[in-house]
RNA sequence: GCCGGUGUGGCGGAAUGGCAGACGCGACCGACUCAAACUCGGUUGCCCGCGAGGGCGUGUGGGUUCGACUCCCACCACCGGCACCA
């Protein structure tokens, strides 16, 4: 026989015919369309289970057969427990890369798309998916983008999507702009491009004005989602708590605002900084001499010149300008000169600062580098009330004295080091004597009382730039007249549809294509029919995935973009599984959106995503893989060798869910033995399917029983290898019995072939329906309920009682279950061997957990 | 610098404070075979010992406990996020 593909891979799957088992069941899938989720009629609690939609690039990687195994894993189990489980796929359609493509083929971006979905929706089929296939969507079908213009609307109308020109984040290679999210390390997310600063009036969503609700909600995410992306979306929000004060300035009219989270140290600024390419230094400098505005203009050029990588760089020396102007301290009075410096940015709080090198390590190398001067207004040395002193011992375990326990050896003009830490307010006037905190809440009353200062929050999260300058997007439904006004499209006149790339140029140019598409571009005003222009930018593909999940719900519904009535039924997703790349992006755009949705009435809960898990990233020999690299393990390759199930259980059995498996530890071959072995066993069974539970092989059955009480827990742990391994033992155990046991027509053979059969399926389902069929019942295993342990069976009859001695394992004992402590622990010291091990010494204590344990003492 | 996470055999990994290393890979031995592959059975943390048995062992050092991979403190290493954010 000449070797065929199918005969090599039926070699590599331990002797059976993977590919043909695999083939005949998703054909009867096909036909039978089991894994739909039920309307209105069905009764059974549901569960949303979801895994982040890809985007059509080329064919699925392995990341991909990670990401849909878990969620399937989930969604199976919870059809098993009795759930109506919605368990969607789509395509996260629109994006650069397609169109990228098409420039280089000089075609639509549409084809390469649309053939790419094709090509990815038959790997899924042959992954055998239980998704539910009625439900597809594409986020660059006019279908479902109408309704991102819908959603854009809807923010618009209530000013949370607004235009605004702004120093944004540039792409030069990608010729478009890109959101702080998209900023990584001051290079393009995608391209690796190093981003410029470019000035430009572009829309943006209002999601700052959701900072407090997006932070404070994440608390009761906690332990439902994982601990790191907590972690990353707090640091991404950034909240400051502090003071705004406002600094009169001699000779301008209106008084500048900072921020400070040490409005305590209000007595200690001696100097006052503006960022250089803020307005109001370009203001300050243009009331200043010629011979200031000069230098001024010198040191703003080289600024930005200056990389936003190189600007970023720590340890920079610090550089500025005197504007030669000066800052009213509003609370003694005293003139603060006031200077440019990069070191405070132009977008962050006001733009501007107060400085106080004796309390900030910044403002300190500063002021030492321009020889300003440095006022200590916190005693660090001074003790502060609550606060634990900390001594710390030599090596012989003697205190030493706190050195600096003298504010003079201590003081930051000649050491370098900035006091920041609790200490008690001296030089400060009404503040004198009081701690951090009290002085803080002091100075915040002072200002409130003479209206120049407040309480007042800062964060780092900046709104959300949508506008994109590329083609293949969302067009942002808005058109402006010849007079200047912006008009919304009405909702009836949506969707505002892409042209044919016909005759378009999309190359990138720094402004969007469709402002070449002259016919599509030239239009009216819906409300008045004067001419105008559509407003020729796209949107950020985050928006079409910051709502998808709700789509899902009714995504041939041409009427709304979802449902409320579905949403109330099925959201929030119960189990949404990605990798963690998205922790900020997308993460934080969905959390929004649907926060924005809450606020209109149209969905009754605030947090998308009820429980989240990121799965780890499959790796070759060490390494990320990718095409550059040339390391790839294609997805499609594997599938067609191994077949599914063998494809399934490696990777479910690789490791924890969250770490990065390597693709060389993803042991294929001992996977393929073990479903060639579990079908085996089920081929091996005598007995009639109308069995009698309660006898047969006792050993096996709590082996059975014991994987019945277990796995529930363990797979909503989402611990799939452990499973998978409970159920290699199950075969194992069965296999034993029928070969050298009570034999293959024993019941608890039986039993145990149908509980793998019944758990395998979320693994490896071609296989569990297999066996299934031949243990003689109709399919399908993935409708059929799972079993309830029997509690009889779960109590050992005799256990092994650990005997130790002085922490020491010294012998073991097999004692009837419900021995009593004080059986047991005549028995451990009747024992010839815990005797031989006492050699005669005294058991001063004896700890006895019956039946565990018996732990003796002896001195 | 700030915040977070992770350290267990040759490898992937398992372990409600109670026999560390389940399960698998790999390796070795054996059965089947003319032979190999497949399959099946066995051994496999390290050290000493022919053996019975003993010693050591979950990054390092301490602590709590009858008992610690597990809880607490300090440190080391690696990974990730943020970073001139006022």
């Amino acid at each position: 026989m000449t070797s065929t593909p199918d005969t090599a891979a039926a070699a590599d799957s331990g002797g059976f015919d993977a590919h043909a088992i695999q083939e005949k069941w998703q054909r009867r899938w096909a036909e039978a369309d089991p894994f739909r989720a039920g309307g209105d009629d069905d009764t059974r609690p549901r569960k949303y289970v979801l895994a982040m939609f890809p985007y059509p690039s080329g064919d699925l990687h392995m990341g991909h057969a990670e990401n849909y195994l878990y969620s399937d894993i989930v969604a199976r189990f919870w059809r098993h427990r009795g759930h109506n489980v919605l368990n969607p796929i789509g395509w996260d359609s629109f994006g650069l890369p397609a169109e990228n493509a098409a420039i280089k083929r000089g075609a639509d971006p549409r084809e390469w798309t649309y053939e790419n979905i094709a090509q990815q929706r038959a790997s899924l089929h042959q992954y055998g998916v239980s998704f539910d296939w009625s439900r597809v969507l594409r986020t660059s079908d006019p279908e479902y983008y109408r309704w991102n213009q819908w959603l854009f609307q809807r923010l618009h109308e209530r000013g949370l999507a607004y235009r605004k020109e702004s120093a944004v984040n540039w792409c030069p290679n990608d010729q478009t702009v890109l959101a702080n999210e998209q900023v990584v390390d001051g290079r393009c997310e995608r391209c690796g491009a190093e981003v410029v600063k470019k000035k430009l009036t572009q829309w943006y969503f209002r999601i700052t004005q959701y900072a407090d609700r997006l932070l404070d909600d994440l608390n009761q995410l906690e332990g439902f989602w994982p601990h790191k992306v907590l972690q990353m979306q707090r640091n991404w929000i950034g909240r400051s708590t502090g003071a705004d004060i406002d600094f009169a300035i001699e000779g301008h009219p209106s008084p500048v605002t900072v921020f400070s989270t040490r409005p305590d140290t209000l007595h200690g600024a001696t100097f006052f900084v503006v960022a250089p390419d803020s307005d109001l230094a370009a203001e300050l400098a243009a009331g200043a001499s010629a011979e200031v505005r000069t230098r001024f203009q010198d040191y703003l050029e080289r600024v930005q010149k200056t990389s936003e990588i190189d600007r970023q760089t720590a340890d920079r020396a610090k550089t500025g300008v005197f504007l030669e102007r000066y800052a009213i301290n509003p609370i003694n009075g005293e003139r603060l000169p006031i200077w440019a410096a990069d070191y405070v940015l132009a977008d962050y709080g006001h733009g501007a600062v107060m400085a106080v090198p004796a309390h900030d390590q910044r403002d300190l190398d500063f002021a030492r580098a321009f020889d300003l001067p440095v006022r200590v207004v916190v005693d660090t040395t001074a003790p502060v009330t609550g606060a634990i002193p900390v001594i710390e011992l030599d090596d012989d375990g003697v205190p030493i004295e706190p050195e600096g326990a003298d504010l003079a050896t201590i003081d930051p003009a000649s050491t370098g080091v900035a006091l920041t830490g609790e200490g008690r307010m001296v030089n400060s006037g009404s503040l004198d004597g009081l701690s951090k905190r009290n002085a803080i809440a002091r100075v915040i009353e002072e200002l409130e009382a003479t209206g120049r200062g407040r309480a007042a929050k800062t964060y780092r999260l900046r709104d959300w730039l949508i506008s994109r300058q590329r083609f293949w997007g969302t067009p942002i439904p808005m058109v402006h007249t010849d007079d200047g006004r912006i008009v919304p499209v009405p909702d009836d006149q949506l969707p505002v549809q892409l042209p044919t790339v016909q005759g378009l140029d999309l190359t990138p140019k720094g402004s969007s294509p469709l402002g070449a598409a002259t016919e599509w571009v030239t239009t009216t005003d819906p409300e008045t029919g004067e001419p105008a222009r559509r407003d020729p930018d796209t949107m950020d593909t985050f928006v079409d995935s910051s709502w998808y999940f709700l789509r899902f719900l009714s995504p041939n519904d041409a009427a709304e973009a979802f449902s409320a009535r579905e949403a109330d039924k099925w959201g929030p997703v119960d189990f949404y599984i990605g990798g963690v790349e998205h922790a900020i992006l997308h993460l934080l755009y969905a959390r929004f959106i649907t926060k924005a949705l809450f606020d209109m009435g149209l969905v009754e809960f605030t947090e998308p995503f009820s429980s989240l898990i990121n799965q780890g990233m499959v790796i070759l020999g060490g390494a990320k893989m990718s095409k550059s690299k040339g390391n790839l393990v294609l997805f499609q390759e594997e599938l067609n060798l191994h077949g599914a199930d063998t494809l399934r259980v490696a990777l479910a059995f690789a490791g924890p869910v969250e770490d990065d498996k390597d693709w060389d530890d993803v042991s294929t071959t001992g996977a393929a033995k073990f479903l060639a072995r579990a079908l085996r066993v089920a081929a091996d069974v005598t007995s009639a399917p109308e069995v009698v539970w309660a006898e047969g092989d006792a050993a096996l059955r709590r082996v059975t029983h014991r994987l019945w009480q277990d796995a529930p827990t363990l797979v909503e742990q989402t611990k799939f290898n452990v499973v998978v391994a409970r159920l290699m033992e199950l075969v194992n155990a069965t296999r034993k019995v029928i070969d050298s046991g009570a034999g293959a027509a024993d019941p608890a053979v039986r039993e145990a072939a149908e509980a793998t059969a019944l758990i395998l399926d979320l693994f490896a389902p071609h296989t569990a329906e297999e066996m299934w069929a031949t243990l003689g019942y109709q399919p399908f295993v993935g409708l059929a309920p799972w079993r309830q342990p029997d509690a009889t069976l779960l109590v050992e009859e005799s256990v092994t009682a650990v005997v130790q001695i002085d922490g020491k394992v010294r012998g073991t004992l097999t004692v009837p279950a419900r021995i009593s402590s004080d059986e047991l622990e005549a028995l451990a010291r009747g024992d010839e061997r815990i005797v031989r091990s006492l050699a005669g010494r005294e058991i001063t204590r004896a700890v006895v957990r019956a039946p565990k344990v018996v732990s003796f003492s002896t001195r």
